[in-house]
Parts: structure tokens; sequence; C-alpha cells
DNA sequence: AATCGCATCAACCGCATCAAT
DNA sequence: CATTGATGCGGTTGATGCGAT
């Protein structure tokens, strides 16, 4: 069969998004939800093909999403998530929901390579080289298997969230108290908010120049696997996550609910009513493979020792 | 001040997989 | 079961920024 390609309209635009088209996909993701990304274009005028739509808000627009500065402790847990799984971005990514899979990717080239390299060349024997030759060494359906258990625990928890029909962002303060709120667009909202201040500041010559311009100026806004593009409750979720483990050091999530809700009131994305409500949430227990992984004295542990009680 | 080369990261592309019919 | 369309994933590219010369 012949499959149709990605730019299957002519006149696709592509290259960097302006402020227009981010504003006019989250409104419409607002309104109608991520999903059904063939109809986006249609339905917006977006001259951009879905892929591309689906894309920029998974990778960018999404909420709930933490962009640069990676943490140590992210590092180490992508250097370890790596050993045990491989390219597998996407997986690596479900572990840390803030993250995007083309974020990590991308810092996995640009920065951790390099620098597994050097700590190669400098004690051949660092936590991080011997977790790679590890890896090349362990079966493929282990690394399989590593993804399905938490495919699964992923897949329990968006169950168990269902139970609340209105889907909820849970968000932890400075002094970790977890609250939770509605699924707002208050992180792109602020995105564009920020985007549009620089635009407003240094309003670019052209509309194709425009684009380049704004998207070095943005810097929020990028978010775990594609899953995020599933669904509000799936982004729930990935902050159910996120908040019990909250193992991340670098707990300044950027804004909080109120913030947002400010904020993206603001700028009129959602109505006063729509505002995000904080409300308690229980904690889901974290499981022993969990703990496993991210216990802080296993992730400086070379990976055979630290998989030794697994396999 | 101009040029060059490297680093970074958003976005593209093609293939794989899933789901509907 | 086969076909088809939609979506997800990972590798790669290209525009841009920035430091060195």
């Amino acid at each position: 069969m012949v499959r149709p390609p990605c730019f299957e309209n002519l006149g696709t635009k592509k290259g960097p998004w302006t402020p227009e088209e981010d504003i006019i996909l989250v409104s419409y993701i607002q309104e109608h939800g991520p999903g059904n990304w063939r109809s986006v274009p249609k339905n917006t005028g977006l001259m951009r093909c879905s892929k591309s739509c689906r894309l920029r808000w998974t990778n960018y627009l999404r909420p709930g999403i933490k962009r640069g500065n990676f943490t140590d402790h992210e590092e180490k847990m992508i250097i370890h998530l790596q050993a045990l799984l491989g390219n597998r971005w996407a997986a690596i990514a479900s572990y840390l929901p803030q993250r995007t899979d083309n974020d990590i990717k991308n810092y996995w080239n640009t920065h951790l390579k390099k620098k597994l390299k050097k700590n190669q060349k400098g004690d051949g024997d660092g936590e991080t080289n011997e977790g790679h030759s590890i890896s090349q060494e362990k079966g493929q359906w282990e690394r399989r298997l590593q993804t399905d258990i938490h495919m699964a625990k992923q897949a329990l928890c968006e169950a168990l969230s269902l139970d609340n029909n209105k889907p909820t962002l849970i968000l932890q303060d400075t002094n970790n108290n977890t609250t939770t709120q509605s699924p707002t667009y208050a992180s792109s909202a602020e995105n564009i908010a920020r985007l549009l201040k620089n635009w407003i500041k240094k309003p670019p010559p052209n509309e194709t120049n425009s684009g380049n311009s704004f998207s070095k100026l943005v810097t929020t806004g990028s978010s775990s696997s594609d899953q995020g593009a599933q669904s509000s409750t799936t982004c729930a979720t990935d902050h159910h996550f996120d908040s019990f483990f909250s193992f991340n050091s670098d707990r300044s999530r950027s804004v909080s609910a109120e913030e947002n809700a400010n904020l993206a009131t603001d700028f009129g994305f959602f109505e006063e009513e729509t505002k995000p409500n904080l409300q308690e949430t229980t904690q889901v227990p974290i499981t022993l493979l969990e703990k496993w992984l991210f216990d802080e004295d296993l992730m400086n542990m070379p990976l055979q020792e630290s998989t030794a009680g697994l396999f």
C-alpha cells in the first residue's frame, strides 16, 4: 500500500511555530482535548500537518513540562534507564513525567554521551560505562520486561484515576504539600504569555522570521512521552507519578497551580469557573521495582550490582 | 567587527505499531 | 484475516546562538 505522506496538503507549513499558531493550537486543544490530530489542521486552519501539531503540543505546549536545567538526579536516572532500556526514549521519559522523550534524547546526545565518553577515558570503570556495556548483554526481553512493568503500572494508575471523573493534575509545593488541579493549559498559557511578551519587545520583521525569534525566546513547555498527547487523563497520571516519585530535588515546578490559574485566566484561556481547583489527593504507594530503580544509592552503583537481585 | 566552527534543540521524516473496518 | 488510516517512536537534520580567533 502507499502510505500518504505526512504533509498531505500542498502548502503545508514547515519550520518553527509562530506565537499565533501556538495560540490557535492551544485554544483548540483546550476546547476539544488532545487527540484526533488529523482534524486539528482542518478545524483550526493551521497550515501544519497533523504530526507537526501533535509534536508541537507534546513537546512544547503541553502543560506540566519542564525544560532545560536537568538536575543531577534526573541525569543519573537517564543514564541508569538508558543503560537498562537502551534508546527507548519514550519509555525513559515515562519515568520523568516532566520531560519529553525528545528533550531527553537531545540531552543524552548532546551532554550525557560526551560525559560518559569522558568518564570512560578518565577511569574506565565508571558506573555508567559499566551500565552501558551490561545493557548490551542484557537480552531484549529483559528491557521489554522493564518497560512493560512500568506500562502496566501506568495503566493501572490511569485506571484508578478514572474514578475521579475529572482528571486532575497533582502539584507539590515547596512544603511538599501535594495538591491537585484540574487540567488546564496554564503552562501553555504561561509559555505563550512569556512568548508574546518577548514578541512585543522584539517584533519580528515578518511572519517567517517571527517564528524563529520566538522559538528561541520560549523556554518552557515540553512533555514526557508522547502519551501526553493522548488525553488529559494521561497527563494527570504523569503528574501522579511525579508527585509520588518525589525524588526530584528541583521541586521548583515553575509555577504553582494558583499562579498558573491566574496567569491563564489573565490570558483568557479559561473562564473564571474553570480555574483549577486545588484539592487533596491520595498518594500512590511506590513499588519495589521503582524503589529499586530510583534508590539514590543504587543509582550510584554499577548496574550489574544493582540488578543482581532482580534477574 | 567579522568570520568560523561547534553546540544546542526544535522540528522533520520514515518506519513501526495499533485500532477500526 | 487483510487492509487502511491514525498515531507513536527514534534517528536525523537544519537553523540559531555563542564562544574563539
